[in-house]
DNA sequence: CCGACACTTCGGAGTCTTCCGAAGCGATCG
DNA sequence: CGATCGCTTCGGAAGACTCCGAAGTGTCGG
């Protein structure tokens, strides 16, 4: 009952909104400048500076120098996972009465979640896996089944890679701008990996939104099976 | 890059120590009346008053009236898994220069965590599961083998139960006392309730401590294998 | 019906935090 | 070498928060 001082040492960190904003940022597992975080947090270079101090002294958040920038960028991915638990909380909250349109709306259509894919694309990715008996996703984890593991091999995942068979874990992560699980853990991040490999996907510079390719487009139909409609493309 | 005001609201909330004592203490899913809540939280009982309703319009908290108490617990699982993962960031952060010896020895060797066993006791269990090759633990998931499964209906776990064969969820969850894994997830917390069932623990009144029955003594060691000095008892 | 109890609301003192302007320190470029 | 750029440190103003004492509301017990 008193060893609780640095849960809430990180709370009052995450707790204000500009080093929130730092955070979010940094979801995607890149490393950014200073500078570019002081425009994603909203507030002046030096206030940021202070923030990312902070942070690092925290170690949330690790320093890189290179030549006269700093880059920073979470420091492990269990920083990305503690985040993603409270993106969950907050999402399924109170009621909120923010405008919803406001976010980017290339952010909503797909993005990286730390080193996997959400987003409108995220989620119908993760559905039409689970349609098609291809993974089984539960509030506490999540499976590939036999013929999942056909499949994924067949389109290119090295599931071995992803630790000896029967370690390939699957673990879902509540999307915060569709309100619904999608598929991250080792592979779902492999997904998104072969993805990106394959060409399908592009990332976007200073953004964390990713965009389809017309490859891509033809081939989450055919070989995933996603509805256009519902993908959001 | 800029949904995220919930987010800094929620760390916000929990970034105070009385109100972070709040959410430990009742971290177990047990309701908990307000005078309680306030002795744990270490502040007076006006001041916990104010941080409960602040916590319960969040709706991190639920608050039940029954008589003249005012019982609350956590609103959600979602929010017992976000603060154990505030907690798992928390441990492998920056070296606590905390005297370690400060937190409760009881808590140490045996507690509950949400639903399931933590402390010696639960990193042990989760030990002794893995090297028998019961279960598999990954950062990001883990799984029931096929003995695994066996030994655990023997030992009157109803897998079904925790929802059809294969998906029967099992995850780490890192103990933020011993700052290894133990088990959590469906099968976790099925193992913990056996337990209770078969009377070789019993939780202590008002703390999250539980005590090892003599039988679970015996039990610890011949059905799973846990050598009695790494149990700790 | 009165007192004890559980809890909440109100008001104000003390403290901590955030923020930006100004200025400093290195690295890079011409 | 001097100018520029990226980042950080310093100092102080404005604001937010936590906390407790005092007092109010509703419930239970005799």
């Amino acid at each position: 009952m008193s060893t609780t001082p640095s849960m809430a040492e990180i709370g009052a960190l995450v707790g204000n909104p500009a080093r929130a904003n730092v955070l979010v940022a940094l979801l995607d597992g890149r490393a950014l400048t200073a500078t570019e975080l002081a425009f994603a947090a909203r507030v002046t270079p030096q206030t940021t500076s202070g923030h990312l101090a902070r942070l690092a002294q925290a170690r949330l958040l690790v320093l890189e120098k290179r030549g006269r920038h700093s880059y920073y960028r979470l420091a492990s991915p269990l920083i990305g996972r503690m985040l993603e638990g409270i993106m969950a909380a907050a999402a399924d909250g109170p009621p909120r009465r923010r405008p919803a349109g406001m976010g980017d709306e290339a952010l909503r259509a797909a993005r990286t979640c730390y080193d996997h894919l959400a987003g409108r694309l995220g989620v119908a990715l993760a559905d039409a896996l689970i349609a098609r008996r291809r993974i089984v996703l539960a509030e506490d984890g999540g499976q590939v089944t036999d013929r999942g593991a056909r499949f994924l091999t067949g389109f290119g995942v090295d599931l071995a890679a992803s630790e000896r068979r029967r370690r390939a874990f699957c673990r879902p992560c509540l999307d915060w701008s569709e309100r619904r699980p999608h598929l991250a853990g080792a592979i779902g991040a492999a997904l998104a990996t072969r993805c990106f490999e394959l060409g399908w996907l592009e990332r976007m510079r200073d953004s964390r939104a990713v965009v389809i390719s017309p490859a891509g487009r033809r081939g989450f139909v055919e070989v995933f099976g996603i509805a256009p409609i519902n993908g959001g493309f």
